[in-house]
DNA sequence: TCTTCATTTGAATATGTGTTCATATGTTAA
DNA sequence: TTAACATATGAACACATATTCAAATGAAGA
């Protein structure tokens, strides 16, 4: 399996060691999933806005400055992802932030852009 | 400036007060770059292996299962982004974590992922 | 019912991004 | 200098993704 390594420049037991301590690969890609969310200016300033309060379609379009068609799509996508929710009320959809741990995420990111 | 919005749904104070509490665009693009650089599995599971200690280019390249120029392409963007840093030593380069707050955003979406 | 309006959806397009392959650096040892 | 090797780089390709536009839902009121 790691016959390979031999032939080349590979530590095999700093490797192995290392490869101990990877989450399984399915919880990595998961972790990516939740990054790459957050990782698109416009949707991150969406859950930026959903953050301070719970806001309708039209009046996030307003705040990021964009279509209501274009939040809507990306709306889709964190809904999908469980990170916002929405409730209804008469022809508007008011969406919130649905996960504990991207306020988290979010500050945390916040300090770093601060130093 | 907001004229448009008061004939369409928009609540004008509930968006001004949501718009105060926003970053601005230089932190959210900022913030949104840190996400991006752990969004992609790879370059997520070469920080992750970084994060337990520090590996040559070509250890990385087995752990993450992958073509050593592949790898040099990923450590270069998070050499950019200064989330690793590298030294020489012969022929090889180490490289390292290089930014402090990796580590925490991982950790929490680590906890994301185990509910 | 019909109209209006907020939101969603789908297709199309333009732009971004990860990997591969071939080639170039730069270091060590002979 | 030369050869061998670790890593970096650039171009090309295939694939993903954000936005736009047009059209479809679905809710409320006339």
């Amino acid at each position: 399996m790691l016959d390979i390594c031999k032939e080349k420049c590979v530590n095999e037991k700093k490797v192995e060691q290392t490869i101990k301590t990877l989450p399984k690969q399915e919880d990595v890609s998961q972790m990516a999933d939740i990054f790459k969310a957050l990782s698109d200016p416009s949707r991150l300033k969406i859950v930026l806005a959903l953050l301070n309060r719970e806001h309708c379609v039209c009046d996030i379009a307003v705040i990021c400055n964009q279509t209501d068609s274009a939040i809507s799509h990306q709306l889709r996508i964190l809904r999908t992802l469980k990170i916002v929710k929405n409730r209804r009320e008469g022809k508007m959809l008011y969406y919130t932030i649905d996960d504990d741990h991207v306020a988290a995420l979010i500050n945390m990111s916040l300090d770093h852009v601060k130093h």
